[in-house]
DNA sequence: AAGACAACCAACCGCGTTTCG
DNA sequence: ACGAAACGCGGTTGGTTGTCT
């Protein structure tokens, strides 16, 4: 298929925005809306492609858009998405109001990849980097060793939270997003009386059991203490990611399906679509290829979850 | 003071996906 | 149903700024 060429070279500016592009580009688009950025640089008298026109907008220009150093909520919703979704920036920063998925991914790239790095975690898989040639079955060596990397690494991003911004008030955040709600510190787990963490594991538990088919085809069966798994766990074959996508996904279920009809009014009656929707994602997408390596893995919460509060038979 | 190096981030590029005629 | 155009995403680049020696 012909393709046009991502800008025409000739005739059009390059390189950094003067404040007089700024200027024609804000209030066009303020003025008119953005529907075809193709035609939008000509009718706003700018010499650039659309999209270099879009970009600018998305990334600098739009009003709502927050810049400036990352708050320590910031940071570990991003590192808990990161280890949930890999480089899906914009999903993550469907999380993170008003930041743009260039500036997490620019973080993520400058800031935490390095200090994974630095800690001796793999920043892909967010485990020791080491970890692939130890021998999964004699895990309790390295399962602790991971747990161990986790909290240091919590910790680490805390005190440096501290030391940047001392007047922040840790997960305090008016829009917190859905990974918050699984517990935003790794201590939480260790508490196996709190029944908020039981529920919330047993939820997403039933949750990414329903969702994500490589877990169903290792498991035959499982018990819960507050939720019966659906035997007709939903097959997930759609591996669409963008929001938009989410939409439809969404409403096939709520309206079309039983078992969706589960996940949202009985696993985890407190997310809002939005949650239900990035937890899903992070599910389909698991890179996980056991239960064990989940639940060690890089959700703190999950813990501990697999002798507590979850029962599974071997197939 | 100045050069070297590191860090940061805006912008570009190519490709995949979605929309539209 | 098909192809072209438009859009969106993620990886990468390169210019600017800050820090160190």
């Amino acid at each position: 298929m012909g393709r046009m060429p991502c800008c025409e070279k000739v005739g059009l500016n390059r390189g950094p925005w003067t404040s007089k592009e700024d200027k024609k580009l804000s209030s066009y688009v303020q003025k008119h809306g953005h529907g075809n950025w193709r035609s939008l640089p000509a009718k706003a008298g700018l010499l650039r492609c659309g999209k270099s026109c879009r970009l600018r907008w998305i990334n600098y220009l739009k009003p709502d858009i927050k810049r400036g150093d990352f708050t320590f909520e910031e940071d570990c919703t991003i590192l808990r998405l990161h280890a949930l979704l890999g480089n899906k920036w914009s999903t993550i920063a469907s999380q993170l109001p008003n930041r743009t998925d260039n500036d997490i991914k620019n973080y993520w790239n400058t800031n935490i990849k390095k200090r994974l790095i630095s800690m001796g975690l793999d920043p892909i898989t967010h485990q020791p980097a080491k970890a692939n040639t130890l021998e999964n079955s004699g895990g309790e060596q390295s399962k602790v060793a991971i747990n161990m990397n986790h909290i240091a690494q919590w910790e680490t991003v805390r005190l440096e939270a501290e030391a940047r911004e001392s007047k922040s008030s840790f997960f305090h955040s008016p829009d917190q997003p859905v990974i918050s709600k699984i517990h935003s510190q790794p201590q939480c787990s260790r508490d196996p009386h709190s029944t908020e963490l039981n529920t919330t594991t047993c939820n997403m538990y039933a949750l990414m059991l329903s969702t994500n088919p490589c877990f169903q085809s290792q498991i035959s069966m499982l018990s819960s203490p507050k939720l019966p798994i659906p035997t007709n766990a939903r097959q997930c074959t759609d591996s669409k990611s963008s929001l938009s996508s989410y939409k439809g996904f969404d409403d096939e279920v709520i309206e079309t399906s039983d078992q969706t009809q589960i996940i949202t009014e009985e696993c985890v009656p407190n997310w809002q679509d939005d949650d239900i929707m990035v937890a899903v994602e992070a599910f389909k997408t698991a890179r996980y290829e056991s239960i064990q390596e989940i639940l060690t893995g890089p959700l703190p919460c999950m813990e501990g979850l697999i002798n507590d509060s979850v029962e599974i038979r071997s197939v």
